[in-house]
DNA sequence: ATGGCTGTTATCCG
DNA sequence: CCGGATAACAGCCA
């Protein structure tokens, strides 16, 4: 499930077994992962290219590179997971998976992307990273930052949470965690959540989010994805990992289960397409 | 087995 | 402009 904290795992990971290493050859083999830009600029762009860093802006994985003399500019390979794109690390001359949209060598190991919904998105195209809102586990997102985020909107507060472009990287799992932590209900009008609330659900949602990825970051992960105890992460748990996980989500995917608080029945209530997951008694 | 659900988001309508 | 619906796709579960 990829969002903010599930990215940030995985890009502390890549981190640490990516950097140094070179781009030595790009196998785009379903297209359409590529955009905007064509997949064979794509490639040209990547290929030679030396791994400074990984890192993560809202729900995409940023890959700095350089390496290469006479490019101009610095480049920065994105990556964003959709719903279901996983990195499996892993030996060269290992089978494919099935799903596998973009097969890249680098010095020493594979890095293979999956993907059987094919939501994900590469690009060597920064524009896409205009027009993304704060972020919330930044020092200078503060309550006000969140407050003029959630202003002249009449959008539910729930829906708001996902627009990216107000908030960056909190998606469907986390914003009904961040409502029922600060007692508030997700069908609020956006722009009528007032000063103390806008306050709680400021610190709630960051208690999450950092919760998340301190979870995240102890747990040990899969590369391989070998693992058959996989349901959870993108690029794969190892087996057992994944029941701590869950547990750890308050009222997400609870429907019908007693309210950790009060005991009433969560419930489920679909906005913008989407599930949300919410006490009716706690959640004003 | 059929249909309803799923972590995302760009784009299309009214 | 705004906001809701839809489409992109495959897998899982009741």
């Amino acid at each position: 499930m990829p969002e903010l904290p599930e990215v940030e795992v995985l890009a502390r990971h890549l981190h640490a077994h990516l950097c140094g290493r070179r781009v030595e050859e790009v196998d785009v083999r379903r297209g359409r992962l590529v955009r905007p830009q064509t997949p064979r600029a794509f490639a040209v762009g990547l290929e030679g290219a030396v791994i400074e860093s990984v890192g993560r802006r809202a729900k995409y994985m940023v890959v700095q590179l350089g390496g290469r003399r006479g490019t101009g500019a610095s480049r920065r390979w994105l990556v964003h997971l959709g719903m279901t794109g996983r990195l499996l690390l892993g030996e060269t001359s290992a089978p494919l998976p099935s799903h596998t949209a973009a097969v890249f060598k680098l010095t020493g190991v594979r890095l293979v992307f999956v993907d059987p919904r094919g939501f994900g998105r590469m690009t060597m195209d920064d524009t896409v990273l205009e027009g993304l809102g704060p972020e919330p586990l930044e020092p200078d997102f503060r309550p006000e930052t969140l407050a003029h985020a959630l202003r002249d909107s009449r959008q539910a507060v729930k829906v708001r949470l996902l627009d990216q472009s107000r908030v960056a990287g909190v998606g469907n799992i986390y914003a009904s965690e961040a409502l029922f932590r600060a007692r508030l209900s997700p069908k609020r009008r956006s722009d009528r959540v007032r000063g103390a609330e806008v306050e709680r659900l400021w610190s709630a949602l960051r208690e999450v989010l950092e919760e998340a990825i301190r979870l995240g970051s102890t747990l040990p992960l899969d590369f391989t994805g070998d693992g058959t105890g996989d349901g959870l992460f993108y690029h794969g748990l190892a087996e057992g990992a994944a029941a701590g996980y869950e547990e750890r989500l308050r009222v997400y995917d609870r429907e019908g289960e007693p309210c950790l608080v009060c005991g009433r029945a969560i419930r489920r209530w679909i906005q913008a397409a989407r599930s949300t997951y919410y006490c009716p008694v706690c959640q004003r």
